[in-house]
RNA sequence: GUCCCCAUCGACUAGCGGUUAGGUCACGGGCCUUUCAAGCCCGUAGCAGGGGUUCAAAUCCCCUUGGGGACACCA
């Protein structure tokens, strides 16, 4: 029999980079056992239901390239795949746990149960529900807007769960709380609907967040008294911020869209997501989709949580930069350069063949998408003013003004303005000098660039152009005697 | 507080009784070099502690400690 996977995420917020992982593993498994990965959406809360969260997931998953074989949009023979489209089945499984004794309806308030864990906060014993109706025998309807329906947890005993990662954990039912399988809005709780769904569905493996391991004894229990078999569980552990505590918002971004919109490669989040927590066991870190379908399995599963690592993130996507065609990496980069306001969506004011030599230059010095910014405004905007370090060093001797002017006198008449050329001009000039080519560099470049650092200068010069590296020279040596007062000023 | 899970360099991990404890990121040094990157070379750095079992323990067992998670009419 083919595995039958699922990824069942509540549409309750932005889809967070943890689930997403928890997806990843999912369908890699799926795909490299030739089963079906099905995505669930668990939309049985409709206080925190939220649409645009529901779109955010679509969007992340098809961004990642997660296709799903059943589920919204594609359909399926378990349709419908969206929780709150299947009320009547699970009322009616929790009509027949209620006839046969495994649950009952109780009629308690809001007021009662709060009263009551206030009670328990000082008492420090048990906690949990009370079971005050448990033996009132009261008869309801799962529509019933004035009552809920419980298990009926045993009053002792022992139940196992299975856990493919750790073996049998045992839970005391002692433990356990007569919990609600039905709201009293009539829509069925994560338990119920999440057990019957998998039954129904077919699921043989259930990779799930480790912080579900603690009420995975209620679905032991809940599999129990419908008869049925459990899956396979498969608890994954949890992705933890820098500081070691769950990877969460105050830890920064948590969104997988947020790392599209940070510049980061939907294949390197999925490969780097994918060996967070799984290992190869080989020494490799940079693997394709194919690869990774392909050598995935439950056996590279990691117990222990891992922290997410932006370090690590930055230089796979500084990898996965690198070795992109440069067409593609320009291709991506262009909603960033629109973003930043840098270009209009034609190029303008610039060409296609402008921000391809920009990406060419730049593509080894980026690690994301959105790098230009930072890294070279040079390239769009004028410097309006110069590096700090670099003025200091590389501005302020004296005949740097005659120099810049002899250079850029010498550019103007160069009738072939590319890279040997200009090469020759400033290696010619140096030797006149008796001086080394770096002491011309280096001005030169601060003067065009406004910064220090960048791609090698002639190419820098040439791609920005005879009449935009000649507008900047004579402008940065106007403004040197300024600069030079000013930093006297100081010192 | 109760229950549960986890424990190898700062981080991600390999190791499944016998290894000089390996790789990757980061960090430090060097090479290359017009800067910054990239690339290459080298290096610093780890089995939480204590008991067992065994000829032999990072590997198996127990305890301690530490970290994390769960304790809803949320998932």
């Amino acid at each position: 029999m083919s595995v039958r996977l699922r990824f069942a995420p509540s549409p309750t917020g932005l889809p967070h980079v943890g689930n997403i992982r928890t997806a990843i593993f999912n369908w890699l498994f799926a795909r490299n056992q030739g089963g079906a990965f099905i995505l669930r959406i668990e939309d049985t809360d409709r206080d925190r239901y939220s649409p645009e969260a529901l779109k955010a997931l679509f969007d992340g998953l098809k961004w990642l390239g997660l296709d799903w074989d059943e589920g919204p949009q594609a359909g399926g023979d378990y349709a419908p795949y969206f929780q709150s489209q299947r009320i009547e089945i699970y009322h009616h499984y929790a009509q027949k746990l209620v006839e046969e004794g495994w649950a009952y309806y109780c009629d308690c308030t809001e007021e009662r149960l709060r009263q009551l864990r206030e009670a328990q906060k000082d008492d420090s014993r048990e906690a949990g529900y009370d079971r005050h109706c448990r033996g009132r025998g009261i008869v309801g309807n799962p529509i019933d807007t004035d009552k809920v329906i419980r298990f009926k947890v045993p009053l002792s005993g022992t139940t196992r769960i299975n856990d493919y990662l750790r073996g049998t954990i045992e839970f005391d039912n002692t433990l356990l709380d007569d919990f609600v399988l039905v709201k009293s809005d009539g829509f069925p709780t994560y338990h119920l609907a999440n057990i019957v769904d998998d039954h129904l569905m077919k699921i043989t493996h259930v990779m799930r967040g480790d912080e579900w391991i603690s009420s995975s004894a209620k679905h032991i229990l809940l599999y129990q008294a419908l008869g049925q078999k459990p899956p396979m569980f498969v608890h994954l552990p949890i992705i933890l911020g820098p500081d070691k505590s769950k990877l969460s918002k105050r830890h920064g971004a948590t969104s997988i869209l947020d790392y599209k919109s940070m510049g980061y490669l939907p294949e390197v989040m999925f490969n780097f997501l994918a060996l967070l927590g799984w290992s190869p066991k080989d020494d490799r870190e940079i693997m394709t989709r194919d690869e990774l379908i392909e050598s995935f399995n439950l056996e590279g599963i990691n117990q222990s949580a891992s922290v997410f690592d932006m370090t690590k993130l930055n230089w796979m996507n500084g990898e996965y930069i690198r070795a992109l065609p440069v067409d593609r990496l320009a291709r991506e980069i262009l909603p960033f350069l629109i973003r930043q306001g840098f270009i209009d969506e034609h190029y303008r004011p610039y060409s296609q063949e402008y921000i391809r030599e920009v990406t060419r230059l730049m593509q080894e010095r980026i690690k994301t998408l959105a790098d230009l910014q930072e890294e070279c405004p040079y390239f769009f905007n004028e410097p309006v003013e110069y590096d700090e370090k670099g003025t200091q060093k590389h501005f302020l001797k004296e005949g740097t003004e005659s120099l810049l002017e002899l250079i850029t006198g010498r550019l103007e008449e160069l009738s072939d303005f590319s890279g040997s050329p200009i090469e020759e001009v400033i290696r010619y000039t140096a030797e006149e000098l008796g001086i080394g080519a770096g002491k011309i560099i280096h001005p030169l470049r601060l003067a065009i660039s406004g910064m220090t650092k960048g791609p090698g200068l002639f190419e820098l010069m040439v791609t920005l152009g005879k009449d935009t590296v000649v507008r900047r020279l004579k402008k940065a040596r106007e403004r040197i005697p300024d600069l030079m007062a000013k930093y006297k000023a100081y010192n």
